[in-house]
DNA sequence: CATGAATGAGCGTTCATTCAT
DNA sequence: GATGAATGAACGCTCATTCAT
């Protein structure tokens, strides 16, 4: 049968991932064919290794894509506050947890806790991590320049403020305290990274 | 010809998940089949499924066994100590940070950072923390007691610390550095634990 | 579903070498999959990679099994005869040509003129050139000791020799001629060997 | 976008030979894709299919070209001298000699002993053969009637003494002697065809 | 003439699992 | 208890070919 002509030239890899992201977490990675995937895509499978190499090649882009969101997110809350240190960590605390509370966002997460997805599950905790990382490095860092932080290393403090964050995931394996435990370990944070101040415990209104 | 006479019935079991261990540790979960494990062990393939289920079964058993080995290094290094909770606390964080940097308990974490093995390292780094959460909870809770932490949460704090442990090994990928690292960051627990007090910077000796 | 427990254990790679002689003679190389070899073993694909390690191996393996009751058959024709070089040589020609007659041995013959089974077929007859030709060679270093052949290179004039009768071949790919032209060629050999003698022109009755 | 007009319309299937007879050399029939070959052509895949039927019939279409040269080469040489049969033959072996010494001529030949080169290999030895022999068919029957030859079959006998030739390619697989020992068959091809007289044994001077 | 995105049947290969011995 | 030959569904991936543009 000859190909079929597309209405929209280009779209194919991004129908493909998103084909992808649904599959994976109807499926987890590991019960993932390429098969299940093209068939979702509603393309065959040569059109599949026309752009991706295999398939952890589109694991890994969903994985890249769902981050992205995430960092993004996260990158718009930051930098819509010039204030102080501590209300820009309080609002990149409430997008984590508005991200984390958003159904649409963490369609794959409602599999994470299946053992078959652990692989995309940490890349993904992975790519997270290291990309948030910065941003909170740069609050830190801000937070130490305003006098209201006290850490030596902003860089270590930051990843360990982010691993506590996440592992919250484990703590609460059921998610419906999630959002409100992420919200109460900004306290935990905040003195960690050396707050003396008044907490900001109020979560900020959606 | 009769089955070889084995001379020790019953240590089957130890001797396939010793196998298991070594071929995990080098050929990663995914290239590890389960003729690799057997032929380690010296066995024959039928005889595996006389003791487990299939291979995800010998799998956890392994990450059972050395997260059973950390645990047990961690209540022993609590157990030793009767004094403080900050004592305790210290205590354990030198029983992880020894673990963390002696080679033949962490021979998989040489592997660890390999993609394919992704897997079995954070199935283990739940099944540790979910283990060693209780641990810290109850020092928290001592401490509170004490009147030296200042936490409403002991189950979240605890995991909380742990998680910002755990963020090193991904802070700190070389593991050169994560040992030193982890004693480093104590302080960062300790504030976070509401801890006050004058910060216990020395490592135990070795 | 389980194994089906074989009445002769060992037989297996035996069955399967038939098997893709009889598939190899039907569909030529490149039509021929793994999977019509096993099934027409009635094996299962699995116990065809328990034997071979590729489709290539298999049909190395036949290859070889053909060459090698070619080069019984032309070893026992030598070694029948204790006379003179020429009557060897042609006793060993007769053996050629009968195998080459021979409807059974030559199952694959029937095919090689169709382009698809070039590979075998080539492969085949290097290896039948490279071992007929020690056993042509001994006999021309006898003639040259009885003074009946006149050569200066045994080596060089061996595979000339067999060269020439294996181009016949291709000079009538009809077969129908091919045994008496092999016939026909023994004077040209001869010839080529330096023999001034009679020609032994009459083919020895099978 | 328009299609690129192309300089020199007409020239494309040339091109793709050329490509494709580049890509043989350098990666081997088995392994060498339609893709490949465009891609060095500088074409698209349908392109491709304006000219060539398929993948076969373009391989058909380099193993046509090379050959033709060779034969080419023979031609010539036969034509050149008008003298005896014996002059010519020797004439004919020296082209061909000289084409197998050829890099130039041979591109592909350097790959043919790899194994998955056999089949353009073959093929292209079948079709040398193929075409040789009526030359030296015509040269046998001008010896015949000269005097100097004595064969009952010219046609048998062109085909012996070409693939006697062939032969020498599998005898001596380091083609480092190939082209001197093509020169010492001479004589065993001369003395096949019934020739009796003194042996041409010099090479003509390159 | 030329394009190249799309196709999909088909390939060789793997390996967790079974059970007759 | 122990064996290991046998299984076969399932996999990721290839690539010659087509045709709407």
């Amino acid at each position: 049968m000859p190909p079929k002509r597309r209405t929209d030239p280009g779209a194919r890899p991004g129908e493909l991932i998103a084909a992808a992201r649904k599959v994976l977490t109807q499926k987890g990675v590991a019960n993932c064919t390429v098969s299940d995937i093209v068939d979702a895509a509603g393309a065959a499978k040569g059109t599949f290794y026309l752009y991706f190499a295999s398939k952890d090649d589109i694991i890994n882009a969903v994985v890249e894509q769902i981050a992205q969101e995430m960092v993004d997110a996260a990158e718009e809350a930051v930098a819509e506050t010039d204030s102080g240190a501590v209300d820009r960590f309080v609002a990149l605390r409430d997008a984590i947890a508005t991200f984390a509370a958003d159904a649409t966002s963490w369609e794959l997460a409602e599999n994470y806790h299946r053992p078959e997805n652990r692989a995309v599950h940490d890349r993904m905790a992975e790519q997270l991590v290291a990309r948030l990382a910065p941003i909170v490095e740069s609050i830190v860092e801000q937070g130490v320049e305003e006098g209201v932080f006290v850490v030596e290393d902003a860089h270590l403090a930051s990843w360990f403020v982010l691993g506590g964050l996440r592992a919250l995931e484990l703590a609460f394996p059921d998610r419906s305290r999630l959002a409100s435990a992420i919200v109460d370990t900004t306290e935990l944070a905040l003195r960690a990274l050396g707050y003396a101040g008044a907490m900001p415990n109020a979560p900020r209104p959606a």
